[in-house]
DNA sequence: GTATAGTTCTGTATCGGTAAAGGTAGTCGC
DNA sequence: GCGACTACCTTTACCGATACAGAACTATAC
């Protein structure tokens, strides 16, 4: 036994095939009447409604919008700021009925339907990425350097970088430590910017890992006054390993992170806020925008976003310890 | 300029468009010589890889994971337990290839192409799973109560919620409160169980809103000596009233959770732990065995799953005041 | 020299729809 | 009574691939 398509039911009916395609996706082009004995001969028969790959065979959309992230997903999910801006990523998407499609950098990016993309902190040059620029997705970068052609979404990690060492050397703070994922970046050019000429000791720490042990001996090694963190999250673990060296946050050490994660109004953390709903909502309306320029040329290209930052001083940043203001 | 296809570039080449399809798909089914010289050809030509609408329509497949969810995905991805469990099934399922697509309410269910489902905490009436059921989709169902012919997944909340209110019991409590967004339910059913005939207060709150009104009432008003909540979200919320009520938790309230929450551990609250990761992996194993199932039809149908969970004691919960032992 | 098998490529059939233009009546205005 | 309109349905022409069976050719064995 076959399956159910529209031309059985056509048949059945002896009417044609569009006209049962049209029963079910725009009601309008027939009489009431017919449709209704169309959908009963499709219940009877058990049809299961158009089918989806078919449909968007011939109309050339999806209905989704994907998420590159060359994370496992679960770091992404786990980590409230991110799923934070995937939520109101899909939220406002949802709006126009499209659903989205997170793609783990297991899966062959080419091989998922999509009708457009966003790219999350993803290296420019991954594979994925450029997978998805060849087959012509339109493409909004989200917290990435990506000079090509795409949109760009980003916030100013520069700007709130800068305002946080600037806030450090304010408070007198000589010897600063950095802890950064890597050489380079936003968020570290902004910390040299406003740390102005002192020379900060450089860490470097797994975003999503345990550094424990690399904090540690920055700590008791360096000796540094004040730390400047890539994240909330990595700026929790110092503080963490403040409390088992004794030492005291902030008469001793400060601490500054970034993001503004839920965890750090309960830390005290001072720290550099973004609004990643913002960032979502300003993602998706990006996606609106190239996929309208899919059916109408006209429609202007949108354009880069870069959204405020603010600093957010708590309580784990302070006057520098007396007579430990100078590099050692 | 029509658009590159395996046929023009077959066409280029004077071979079959199935050799060209296979260049890109089954590179074992042509010699490597060939097959360079079809893939330089498509360079040239800009081919874009083959297209997924199509391959889906022809292979019957779609790559994609659907998941449904009746609220705004916000809500989903804002909770930490809700984005830990799909991180963990997404993570699962990304081992075997396949993304996963987050439904909204507002999507369509039948206009996304899917290989399967998984319906996360949704009425089972709920449309879109009907329209999913239609088309035939394997679907597992996790946190729902659906006698239907899918798999579920679930955790053990009758089991968890008697234990929770047992332990209440034990210390002596006899005006217990319990909150709970529905009338009905597992976890109402199990706190019944476990009060083994003292007669609760029953107090409705919204899972995903602010309750503070309502839960000042109840403890203004009834005065209970322990209120079980059906999440630690809720939970969360009844100490905070209780913070400005001025009571003391657990002298004079005290108060249990559900779900083991990241914040739980934090505001030392007494709750019913469940593990979000392991029920991630169990559903996406269910799916992956529903799959198995089209091309193999002897593969065993996945049986349901229940996940224990564990009472955790913490800080929250102490002995009934003195005097006050009594249902008033 | 012929059967056996393996490799490489081709032909045909199919997957299940939608878009856009094209009839064909009946209706309306005048 | 005639053109224009509207309402409704049909025709034609795709959308871009994969599955499966078999043909042609090469190598190996005996």
């Amino acid at each position: 036994m076959s399956r159910v398509t529209l031309q059985s039911i056509a048949d059945r009916l002896g009417v044609s095939r569009m006209t049962v395609s049209n029963a079910f996706s725009r009601p309008d082009q027939l009489s009431a009447e017919l449709r209704a004995s169309i959908l009963t001969v499709a219940e009877e028969l058990g049809y299961r409604g158009p089918d989806p790959a078919a449909r968007s065979l011939a109309t050339g959309t999806s209905g989704a919008i994907g998420v590159l992230w060359t994370e496992p997903l679960r770091l992404a999910l786990s980590d409230a700021v991110t799923a934070r801006f995937l939520g109101a990523v899909a939220d406002e998407l949802s709006a126009d009925g499209l659903a989205l499609t997170m793609l783990p950098p297991t899966v062959p990016a080419h091989d998922v339907a999509m009708d457009g993309a966003i790219a999350y902190s993803c290296a420019a040059d991954a594979a994925p990425v450029e997978w998805l620029r060849r087959r012509g997705v339109p493409i909004v970068a989200v917290d990435m350097a990506w000079a090509d052609s795409s949109v760009r979404v980003t916030i100013d990690d520069r700007g709130g970088a800068r305002r946080a060492a600037e806030h450090l050397v304010e408070w007198g703070h000589r010897r600063i430590a950095v802890l950064t994922p890597q050489p380079g970046g936003e968020r570290l050019a902004g910390w040299l910017e406003g740390l102005a000429g002192i020379k900060p000791v450089v860490g470097f720490v797994d975003i999503f890992g345990d550094n424990r042990t690399a904090i540690l001996d920055l700590l008791r090694r360096r000796r540094p006054t004040a730390v400047l963190c890539a994240s909330d999250l990595v700026a929790a673990q110092v503080l963490a390993v403040a409390g088992e060296l004794g030492l005291g946050v902030p008469e001793e050490l400060s601490v500054v992170g970034f993001d503004d994660h839920p965890v750090a109004a309960g830390l005290g953390l001072t720290t550099v806020r973004q609004d990643p709903d913002a960032k979502g909502r300003a993602a998706a309306q990006a996606i609106r925008q190239l996929l309208a320029r899919r059916t109408d040329p006209d429609a202007g290209a949108p354009s880069d976003v870069e959204l405020p930052v603010e600093l957010v001083v708590r309580q784990s940043t302070g006057t520098a310890p007396a007579g430990e203001g100078t590099p050692g």
